[in-house]
RNA sequence: GGGCGCGUAGCUCAGUGGGAGAGCACUACGUUGACAUCGUAGGGGUCGCUGGUUCAAUCCCAGCCGCGCCCA
């Protein structure tokens, strides 16, 4: 027997035993003989990471499509896996170092550390696959994998090699995003824009020869000026026509710097004149290209200012008192110090025009939370624009497809301005860069050091010593190849031929760009073919108040937290009814409640079956069951499933969800399972077998629809009920939904309405709950007394109704109610309020004077009648009629019951 | 500045060119038979505003107001 509730907490681990015992998750287990293969590869997880509400929302809605497909008999693989998460996994480690006061990781040495590295990943790395298991992802946990391995590090060597004989890889020196925290490059999308309060500082340098004439330089970063090589005005601004091609005075350094004509200066924007910073500056970089600068780099890894042997800086300086000052007073400073020197020495010598406060966009890096400083480094880049053209027409002419639609602009516009791809990281965790150098400088890139010392050797002729580039890869690189990587490739191996490409892609917007866009490059690249042909994007995971979770607002949920509390199952049905096309999903408390009690609810409809030997018949057919309220249930369900299985196939969770939760609460249990007691309750003995056996089959539907939201509860009561060892749940088969008998469907209907609209009518006029009355139907068609003859013992039990009796007249002192072409009376007098029921039906009468008036508008309008559709004229007609047919029974209802009073 | 999206019941959100829906919250009543994580009944919305298209607009179009996100 079921306990009294279902217990979360004992069951689910039980479950996942189960699970596993039966192999369910196994790439292709149960499928159908000659099946079509479904693959979904998760978005890998970082190592170091923990589960989130986000991948709570994520790993249930792959879920649900795996499962779903799984029931379906389809041959399905949920590839699982992580990433090695280069700068994050690095940080923990490193932390974990300072925090037992070990050396730093310069001082162990790379090696030393990288076995730190691996030793923390085999202790405490991936906690976040245990979480996954707990949400009851049904991944081939078997087949996990890691960016690390040996078999998708020799993908990553394969592709950085080809990609470099290609011309795609190469190196270059540019303006980077770097770190001065982490030393270290980011990509633009780990530079989070952050607004702050600062200052713009107008500076006036004077003009070479010109004394007492300047011109007025803005600038947000004062500091920078150290590395100016120029003074850009707009080639339009009359204020600074005669100036161009005159030199100014850098002041403190005394650099002579030209000023120069270009479209960048924006003669609205302050003086419009600015400084030109290459070295510093994305924008200014560009400008210092077009007039071929000179870049002066004044800062080092940790954005501290190098001011003394730094020969860019002291190219074409003359020396002086001025000069020695300071690089006195700024050398070594970081750049925050140096600015308020900076400004500090320009107020000294009256050199600062004016202050203003300014916000400014600062960009930070993501993870070290520090500003990012524009450094001037060789790095290696993929190139993106090359590699992004097959990947724009995937999508461009559908082979690819975005569910929704709208993020298919997104994707084009970002794919269509892509910038070189920088991948390689100043960092020690990560795929180390196969290149090699020789002692000119002369690059080797092979897939392994035997093969570049072979190739220097043809180069130089002779054996030589070659040093390994330093860096490693940026960690998106090898997670671009996640699609084929963790199928094999590059072996040709039968699960890549099997399940690439693979079905669709499940993931959230943030990462179009991250992930989704690099996937599609490199998987037409190497893999001629799209990695798959559908990108289910969904919302990001918000507050119940539509606020971004984040650990500084404090209101972050932990999705583990409410699997203890509510259980997996409520967490993933809240999950999957909340995930629209298009919106970010806001779990409110009371929403993972109501989930909760609804798997409560079934459970205990299940307990209801079980104690009442509801048990599953082999065989069983539903065409060969003769009661009607049999034969509608089995119409509802066949109804239910086919709204579920079109939900699930679209994308739409959220209705999916919806129309199991209404069929199991509103029609099974609402009202089968009440219908059914007083069979199952009879001496009819076929009728209570037929109805056993009709309930079991509903309730394993159910299981089985619900079991791609809800696993644990579903599969426990699978277990518990099934009896007959059919195995698991989780590989049963789907349900069929062709059943359809309109007949019994109108007759339940009827019965429905009929109940409801005497409870209704009891409740108004205030008859007490327990007590009973009589019914007396007046008017009735042949139908209709069929139907009372059939069901007088649901509706004596369901209406507290104890005679049911047909009569020519309304007895006085009667509630009425209309149903269909009859007058159903409860004869309440004694009990009855004349003045409630007056009024109840005073409303009545107005309501539907309400929709008479505004159908007689309607079909009053000319226009109406001679433009619209004929079925939609008629139809407004046929409405017109019934209402005007409802109207006067209301009304010889109501004067029935003034006669009486 | 460019782009995308949103505005429907107290809250969170579905929805449709032709009679406004769900969950939660709220009100009243109800616990010896599956379930109080429950049952029965009920109240509650000029579908952001203004125009346009249409026989008909909450839905399509335009503008405006408010909010959010992405990119620069």
């Amino acid at each position: 027997m079921l306990e009294k509730t279902y217990n979360a907490a004992e069951i689910e681990p039980r479950i996942r035993a189960l699970w596993e015992e039966a192999r369910a998750f196994k790439a292709g287990a149960g499928a159908d003989a000659g099946a079509d293969p479904y693959c979904i590869v998760i978005p890998p997880p970082n190592v170091t990471g923990s589960l989130h509400m986000g991948h709570a929302l994520n790993n249930t809605l792959q879920d649900v499509l795996v499962r779903f497909k799984r029931m379906r008999g389809c041959d399905v693989l949920w590839q699982p896996g992580m990433d090695h998460a280069g700068i994050a996994t690095q940080m923990v480690v490193e932390r974990q170092m300072m925090e037992a006061q070990e050396p730093d990781r310069r001082t162990i040495g790379r090696e030393a550390f990288l076995e730190k590295v691996w030793r923390w990943k085999g202790e405490s790395g991936g906690t976040i696959v245990n979480q996954l298991k707990r949400l009851g992802a049904s991944c081939d946990w078997s087949r996990e994998r890691f960016t690390m391995d040996e078999g998708l590090s020799a993908a990553v060597l394969k592709v950085f090699v080809s990609l470099y004989k290609q011309g795609l890889i190469y190196k270059d020196k540019r303006l980077v995003n770097w770190d001065p925290k982490l030393h270290t490059a980011i990509s633009d999308l780990e530079v989070q824009q952050v607004e702050s309060n600062g200052h713009l500082w107008h500076f006036r340098y004077p003009i070479e020869g010109e004394a007492d004439r300047f011109i007025t330089v803005a600038t947000t970063r004062p500091e920078t000026m150290l590395g100016d090589t120029a003074v850009a005005v707009h080639p339009d601004d009359d204020r600074y026509k005669d100036l161009i091609g005159k030199n100014v005075v850098l002041p403190l350094v005394g650099r002579l710097m030209p000023i120069i004509a270009d479209d960048y200066a924006d003669p609205e924007a302050g003086s419009g004149a600015v400084k030109i910073t290459p070295a510093h500056d994305f924008n200014d970089f560009e400008v210092g290209r077009r007039h071929d600068l000179a870049l002066v780099n004044v800062m080092d890894v940790e954005a501290n200012i190098v001011l003394k042997d730094n020969p860019e800086f002291a190219e074409g300086i003359a020396d002086s008192a001025e000069l020695a000052g300071t690089i006195d007073a700024l050398d070594g400073l970081d750049r925050f110090t140096a600015r308020e020197r900076v400004v500090a020495m320009f107020e000294e010598r009256g050199l600062v025009e004016k202050v203003e406060d300014h916000v400014n966009v600062v960009p930070h890096g993501d993870r070290s939370g520090v500003p990012i400083e524009p450094f001037l480094t060789d790095q290696w880049y993929v190139d993106a624009k090359t590699l992004a053209e097959p990947a724009i027409a995937s999508v461009r002419e559908g082979r690819t497809v975005f569910v929704p639609k709208s993020w298919e602009k997104t994707y084009f516009d970002w794919m269509e301005n892509i910038q070189p791809w920088c991948i390689s990281r100043q960092l020690w965790w990560g795929h180390r860069i196969p290149a090699w150098y020789g002692p000119d400088g002369e690059i080797f890139v092979e897939a392994s050091e035997e093969e570049a010392e072979a190739a220097a050797f043809r180069h130089y002729e002779s054996r030589v010593k070659l040093a390994r580039d330093e860096d490693v890869l940026d960690t998106w690189f090898s997670s671009a190849l996640w699609p084929f990587s963790t199928l094999g490739w590059p072996d040709e191996t039968a699960e890549l031929a099997r399940y690439y490409p693979t079905s669709v892609l499940v993931t959230g917007f943030d990462i179009i760009f991250f992930w989704v866009a690099r996937m599609m490059m490199f998987g037409l690249h190497f893999m001629d073919k799209e990695p798959f042909p559908e990108i289910y994007i969904h919302g990001i995971v918000r507050d119940e108040h539509g606020a971004k979770m984040s650990k500084s607002k404090g209101n972050v949920v932990d999705p583990l937290e409410l699997i203890d509390e509510f259980g997996a199952d409520a967490l993933r049905f809240t999950m999957a009814s909340l995930a629209t096309p298009g919106r970010d999903v806001k779990p409110a408390r009371s929403r993972i409640e109501g989930s909760r009690n609804f798997g409560t609810k079934l459970w205990n409809a299940a307990r209801f079956c079980e104690m009442n030997e509801c048990r599953p018949v082999a065989g069983y057919d539903a065409e060969s069951a003769k009661l009607t309220v049999n034969r509608w249930i089995l119409t509802e369900a066949a109804r239910a499933t086919n709204k579920i299985t079109a939900g699930i196939e679209s994308y739409r969770f959220d209705e999916a969800a919806t129309a199991v939760y209404q069929f199991v609460w509103n029609t099974f249990c609402d009202w089968y399972l009440e219908l059914i007691k007083p069979v199952l309750n009879g001496d009819d003995a076929a009728a209570g077998a037929e109805t056993r056996a009709t309930a079991a089959h509903v309730l394993g539907s159910i299981l089985k629809v619900l079991h791609p939201f809800m696993p644990y509860m579903s599969e426990a009561l699978w277990d518990e009920l099934s009896g007959s060892g059919e195995g698991a749940l989780a590989l049963a088969r789907w349900p069929q939904a062709e059943f359809a008998d309109a007949e019994a469907a109108g007759e339940v209907n009827w019965l429905v309405e009929l109940i409801s609209g005497i409870r209704s009518v009891r409740a108004e006029m205030n008859v007490p709950a327990k007590g009973r009355t009589d019914l007396v139907v007046v008017g009735a068609s042949d139908q209709t007394r069929d139907r009372l003859d059939q069901n007088k013992t649901a509706i004596g039990v369901l209406a507290r109704v104890d005679d049911i009796r047909l009569e020519a007249a309304v007895p006085a002192g009667s509630a009425q109610i209309l149903i269909g072409e009859a007058v159903a009376a409860l004869p309440l007098a004694g009990v009855i309020d004349f003045d409630a029921e007056r009024a109840r039906l005073e409303k009545e009468i107005a309501r539907v004077d309400e929709e008479i008036s505004r159908l007689d508008k309607k079909l009053g309008n000319e226009k109406f009648i001679a433009k619209a559709p004929e079925a939609v004229v008629q139809a407004e007609r046929e409405k017109r009629s019934d209402y005007a047919g409802d109207r006067e029974k209301i009304e010889a209802a109501l004067k029935r019951l003034q006669d009486a009073a």
